[in-house]
DNA sequence: GCGTATACCTCGTATAACAAAGTATACACC
DNA sequence: GGTGTATACTTTGTTATACGAGGTATACGC
């Protein structure tokens, strides 16, 4: 889908905190997986992604590890560190509370 | 409650959209609404609010009109445009679209 | 040797929500 | 008639985020 720009914000580090936690993932794969997963919804591009782990990466929320296997380009695989799975719950909280507020606030012109 | 800054972009003006379509609003009053019909979750200080007012007026989404009733404070009421309504609905089926995408990719994390 | 899919990286831009500070009016109360 | 409080609006500066557009480089099929 096409949001309108700044709908996004604040959700994406949610999502991919999410998805990683499932199962531990590289960028180029990250990509596919939440365009696929999201049922078409979500599409971030690589210059919105990559950016994104390096900064969960410096956070400490992920932690990213060079897989070098042969006859493979190599790639780096990031998976969920134990302060990352506390964030997740935290923003999940937060979400589900953003959820509830809009829903009380749109009332009949969520179902228009 | 206290968000993860970045999270209420995009939503902002739709939930106003949202409470003014509802009731014709000025700006000093629908800080005390959406407090209080969010149960306290979304608190805007008057400093989001007005210039958000502003903009969405200039969009023709609004239209404010100056009451100026004998022994009353003057203050700007707002209303609702068919233009606003029609960004309404646009906005709230994104709003629906994004809350199905997280729902698809949070999953077991949405319950923690 | 050529095309395509994979995989990663970087820069610039727009703009949104917020805090903080300011102005000014109505009214209750002593 | 002076003080405090609630009402009501306005403006400025800060921070950060998602994105597009561009770039590099490897594996593999044919």
């Amino acid at each position: 889908m096409k949001f309108d720009r700044e709908l996004l914000k604040g959700t994406t580090e949610t999502f991919i905190l999410a998805v990683v936690a499932e199962e531990p993932s590289h960028g180029y794969q990250l990509v596919k997986k939440l365009k696929l997963k999201s049922e078409g919804i979500f599409q971030l591009g690589e210059g919105t992604l990559y950016p994104l782990l390096y900064k969960l990466e410096a956070k400490d929320w992920i932690k990213g590890k060079w897989d070098e296997s042969a006859g493979m380009r190599k790639r780096r695989v990031y998976r969920i560190t134990p302060k990352g799975r506390r964030q997740l719950a935290a923003r999940s909280e937060q979400w589900r509370e953003l959820v509830r507020g809009m829903t009380l606030l749109l009332g009949d012109s969520a179902h228009a």
